[in-house]
DNA sequence: AAGATTGCTGACTCCTAAGTCATGTTTAAT
DNA sequence: ATTAAACATGACTTAGGAGTCAGCAATCTT
């Protein structure tokens, strides 16, 4: 048995090693950037598999190098059987699992980072590695296996695939109370009027809820032009606390506003924009890693219940 | 990631590949009968692999070598990843995939053989291998991968695992008219005193059935001393159809005797001994094949339907 | 106790594949 | 047309692992 696949050379570690360094990457020079031996070294290796299983792994895009449909299945196959044979080393040398959460920067921030030393635990002491991804990318790497768990908008599953919920995001109008002339009413607040008289800081990070706010603000007539544009909302976040400026606001990053000085109303333009955020994971991941999906429901339960300080 | 399987050496394929034959034949020696050299060399990459993975992976048993826990767990591994390989070698170099399906020797000659290729065309023109293994060994095969499919009694399949029933199996009489008294009633062909002169065959595969059938003559008050005894069932059936003894006869052989030459009567002391037989299959081997379950149902009905010429 | 079987070890040889370097080819951007 | 980026290829050196052989040690059989 498999006599087929030692009876000619051209198979080894290495090579599939070399293979799916430069899937994962992409091309092959940011598999290896700024190494060019090790750059025309993927290459060959990939040459090499190619003519062992005689088929191209590869096909060309512009200039650089991508997967061919048969490339996509090796590299997968490939991914996985290293990381099953890097399981069973970790659990032979008695070191605890790890695993790969991904998530959107403010989701992990807000959301995540607080639960994971709990989140270790339930898990069997596992090593948490955390990555900051955009929503559609994270549903690629889930399925591929370049990621474990992901904290995901519920509609960029696929369906069939398994998930948890976790909770509903909306999104809020901040306003620091300073900022807000005396004895305004929370109603005269929610018009559209007043905040176009407001200095606002927003997220510019290309991602579709930014995108979201900007066209929801033009719907209702405001010229939107903020203050502060933010690479990231956890800036926008700290200018309203600092009571600098109003902003839209996920719900998850509520919780860190003081009520007492900042007034938070529901931001009724983007009310379709609401999304169920759910726990997301590889089937095949979890029951490699010996992961039921119970724990990953209590998982989801507990992200979900827990509460900032 | 995965730097720790290669920043030190001490793991390839080939060592994978060593340790897996020893794993797959119980020892070294048997793993490469009368090559002392490969003997010495899968001694050598099994040690090397205990010292990449810091474990050992073999225990002494007597003076033959059988897996530790962790050895079991490493050997399947292997062995899923290499077929993996292979299955993605084969579809790549576009042969049909390739599936071992073991039973007993007389389930597999007269039940499973006639519809090869019918099976073949269902899995979409596979190639198949056949396999004799006992019941007991059979589910261990299923089990950790050696074995794809098998055809075997129910009461052997651990509750939980996938299998689809095919037919219940009972054991009959079976005497050529030929050897009896003429003019001898059904009723009086069921009774002990006239099997006791008549001249049996019967198997001596050291199988439960076997013993069942000895067992059974016994307790109902025949000294039963076969005429002949068989290295197999299928022996036992051309006796039986060369009209030149009587006996006793699973199901599943029956429709190769002629009813007008060969008195079949139910085996009343073996009624305890019924069985279904069911195919069973490890549920992740034929995932990785993208075999679903349907597939596999409807296989065992068209086994179970199929009727011998 | 003698012999056979099974596995282990050391000391090699040989070969495959990894790694290095220089240079060529294709494609995209200016 | 020129330049730069991304990949490919030829011609090597080096290292690691496969393969071979001889001999040893432990265990079972008789």
């Amino acid at each position: 048995m498999f006599n087929h696949l030692f009876s000619k050379g051209g198979l080894s570690l290495e090579r599939m090693r070399g293979f799916m360094q430069m899937a994962e990457a992409g091309s092959i020079s940011r598999a290896a950037p700024g190494d060019a031996n090790r750059q025309s070294q993927i290459s060959r290796q990939i040459r090499e598999l190619e003519h062992f299983f005689g088929t191209k792994l590869t096909k060309r895009n512009g200039r650089m190098l991508t997967l061919s449909p048969a490339g996509q299945r090796l590299s997968q196959l490939i991914r996985g059987q290293l990381h099953d044979l890097e399981d069973f080393r970790k659990e032979q040398a008695e070191q605890p699992k790890s695993l790969v959460i991904g998530a959107a920067a403010s989701v992990l921030d807000w959301l995540l980072v607080p639960v994971l030393p709990a989140i270790s635990t339930l898990l069997g002491n596992a090593t948490l590695y955390t990555e900051v991804h955009r929503s559609r990318s994270l549903s690629d790497a889930v399925r591929d296996g370049r990621v474990d768990l992901a904290l995901i908008r519920k509609s960029a599953v696929a369906k069939g695939d398994p998930m948890a919920a976790v909770m509903k995001v909306g999104f809020h109008l901040c306003i620091p109370r300073r900022l807000l002339k005396r004895g305004t009413s929370q109603q005269d607040a929610s018009s559209p009027l007043v905040w176009q008289r407001l200095p606002f800081a927003a997220g510019r990070d290309g991602g579709e809820a930014d995108a979201a706010i900007r066209n929801s603000m033009k719907g209702v007539g405001v010229d939107f032009r903020p203050k502060f544009e933010c690479g990231s909302l956890l800036q926008v976040l700290k200018l309203v606390q600092l009571e600098a400026c109003a902003a839209i606001l996920p719900t998850v990053g509520i919780p860190s506003l003081d009520p007492k000085l900042v007034l938070v109303l529901p931001f009724t333009p983007m009310r379709t924009f609401d999304r169920t955020l759910v726990l997301h994971w590889n089937r095949r991941q979890m029951e490699r890693r010996g992961i039921e999906s119970g724990h990953l429901k209590r998982l989801a339960r507990l992200i979900a219940t827990q509460r900032l300080p």
